[in-house]
DNA sequence: AACACCATGGCAACCGGTTCCCTGGACGGA
DNA sequence: TCCGTCCAGGGAACCGGTTGCCATGGTGTT
């Protein structure tokens, strides 16, 4: 059997025109689909279009106006569970709002991102989506201030998602999590439970999401009139790895600690191994919390007490915001709530600790 | 201080040439570098670039020929730490070689595939990698070969992924990697042990994946002259949440085994988490293990007994295969292997267990 | 039978770039 | 001083579509 020859590499309007007998308008004007033609000649012109298995080219319609409008996501890396999340529900919502969706990661890279935004602009893409935390710095706020007016100007608009906002006046819709909230309220739960001790295994120092949970965990000590010690605080990545060779660190140089506050879910895994590994039981001799509440927190043994972030609810938003964003009217500001999901890894500390 | 005033909402290159006092060709040399530009007039165009803060629409040189080049990558949904992991390296190896790398998820859904690829072709996509198991049907294979040369008469090129083969003569590339080998290694392992009677988590039964990894477990069994009991096998999604259910039913059923193979280390993060809840211990009461070696299969405990998949060189692969074909070239069919990876859930029967 | 009118489809301009081809002017050599 | 050459830059065609405007021909009405 043989199949459509496909004979040229790709066919144009004006071959399908060509063998249908009629003028490339009338091709077009077949496939809009409003404008009236005669049944016949719409029989002819389908015939041809089936017979070349012709579909018109997306750019050149983009160029004269009738194009599928695009939108851009911009994150780290799409192996973080959370990441991942959010760049589904910003794929659902902006295919739901029939856009298409582009992905890039930048790791972690500042060139790469500005790269990407650039290559957005020229896409002439209908907005981008900027995700996950960064070094908040002048020269950041700077560089993504030029971004956005650049967008801007472009017609297109630039969503921050979980990065800290810039000045008022830039033209930037900002969508943050409650980071130093969530973990507010999960540093409470634990010093409720009569922890005094508690380590912390933050990110980068200048990861503003990593400082968002520190604060949130500086915070909570200081509601209590507590005054953490300063030795308790670890930096690392954001990786299960990390978490593991931070937590293996700790137990080596004899912290002294009876509760663990990992920054992410991810971190309190490889945390959580490293304290196995060392013979140690959670939560009888040491608790553990995360932050995130990725679908296997509850499969960690003991099921990981954490924060819930509600990702994918968050990446629908940005998409909403980006496209539904009406020139002229004021800039969204929205800071989305989260909440603790208590489970098992926290518990009082061991009768015999004395502080 | 005031910024970049952004004045019109897009400027073209006839802008540019305007504001430069020159005609658009100069300004179109200018920017592609190559042609003899004398400096005066270079510095001219410059500056109205940067004053307009002008970038050449992409869409535009695309349709001229002189495009940055697209790839497409589409899979189920990109949550699955699996698939999380081949669009990392798909996107990587896509930036690397210099293509813009878009992302769509089809939830499953033939329409949503079948759309996708028409975008994709309409985009005049270099490529579509295509990846995740799927039903092997009569009409599957019909589909896709459609799709292959529609795409290869355009002068783009499918990739098949994790996907079954079709008809030798179809213009696709497949690269594989060894579900049933791998689960006959696995398994083959679990019976080492002396386990007699295991139960598996399987996909899907009409999921080309799922069906791979099941066969390799049946497989094992003959290879040993054994024959497996049919009650034993049960079926779901790749998810933790179904790993959780089938095993919450299979004990209350009151099923006979002494070790668990889940299909997706999901699925067995699940079916560990419903065995802690029984008050078994693993892999003291039962073992269990599971396929796919995501990140935190380490950080289950104890530790999952897993088969490692490069998943993301496999993308990495993907893309190198797709864009590195010369027309005429024989269509590749790559086969990766995959291993074992031992670690501490599976363990011997207990001993009081009587066959 | 003549007139008006409407349905249909072709021509050409345009979207925003690139590039071939050609011209005008500067410069060097005879 | 005159001519040949070379270089910089402009004009126009083209990439593959869409769409406003107009011509044509068939039909309905009086």
């Amino acid at each position: 059997m043989t199949r459509k020859s496909g004979d040229a590499s790709r066919s144009t309007i004006r071959d399908v025109a060509a063998r249908a007998g009629v003028s490339a308008s009338t091709v077009s004007r077949v496939l809009g689909g409003v404008y009236p033609v005669s049944a016949a000649t719409r029989g002819r012109v389908m015939r041809a279009v089936r017979e070349l298995d012709y579909v018109a080219d997306a750019r050149a319609k983009a160029i004269a106006g009738v194009g599928t409008p695009t939108l851009a996501f911009v994150l780290e890396d799409i192996t973080g569970p959370s990441f991942a999340h959010m760049a589904h529900g910003v794929e659902r919502e902006a295919t739901r709002l029939g856009h298409l969706c582009l992905v890039c990661s930048t790791e972690g890279d500042v060139r790469h991102e500005l790269e990407f935004v650039e290559m957005m602009r020229a896409q002439r893409a209908a907005a981008v989506i900027l995700v996950g935390g960064t070094a908040d710095t002048p020269e950041y706020r700077e560089r993504t201030h030029r971004m956005a007016d650049s967008l801007a100007s472009a017609g297109s608009r630039l969503v921050l998602c979980g990065r800290p906002p810039l000045d008022p006046g830039a033209p930037v819709a900002v969508i943050e999590y409650d980071n130093e909230g969530g973990a507010y309220t999960l540093v409470a739960h634990v010093l409720a439970q009569g922890h005094r001790r508690v380590l912390f295994l933050g990110g980068r120092t200048d990861h503003t999401t990593a400082l968002g949970r520190e604060r949130g965990y500086l915070a909570a000590h200081r509601a209590r009139g507590l005054t953490p010690d300063p030795a308790l605080l670890l930096h690392g990545d954001f990786t299960r790895d990390a978490g593991h060779r931070l937590m293996q660190q700790a137990l080596k140089d004899g912290l002294d600690f009876t509760a663990v506050v990992a920054s992410t879910d991810m971190v309190a895994a490889g945390a959580l191994t490293a304290l196995h590994e060392a013979g140690l039981s959670v939560p009888g001799d040491v608790s553990l919390a995360g932050y995130d509440d990725i679908p296997f927190a509850r499969d960690l043994h003991p099921a990981l007490t954490t924060v819930h972030v509600p990702y994918e609810e968050l990446g629908r938003l940005a998409v909403r915001t980006a496209l539904e964003h009406t020139p002229g009217a004021p800039d969204e500001h929205l800071l989305l709530g989260t909440h603790v999901v208590v489970r098992d890894s926290v518990g009082p500390p061991p009768a015999h600790w004395s502080r």
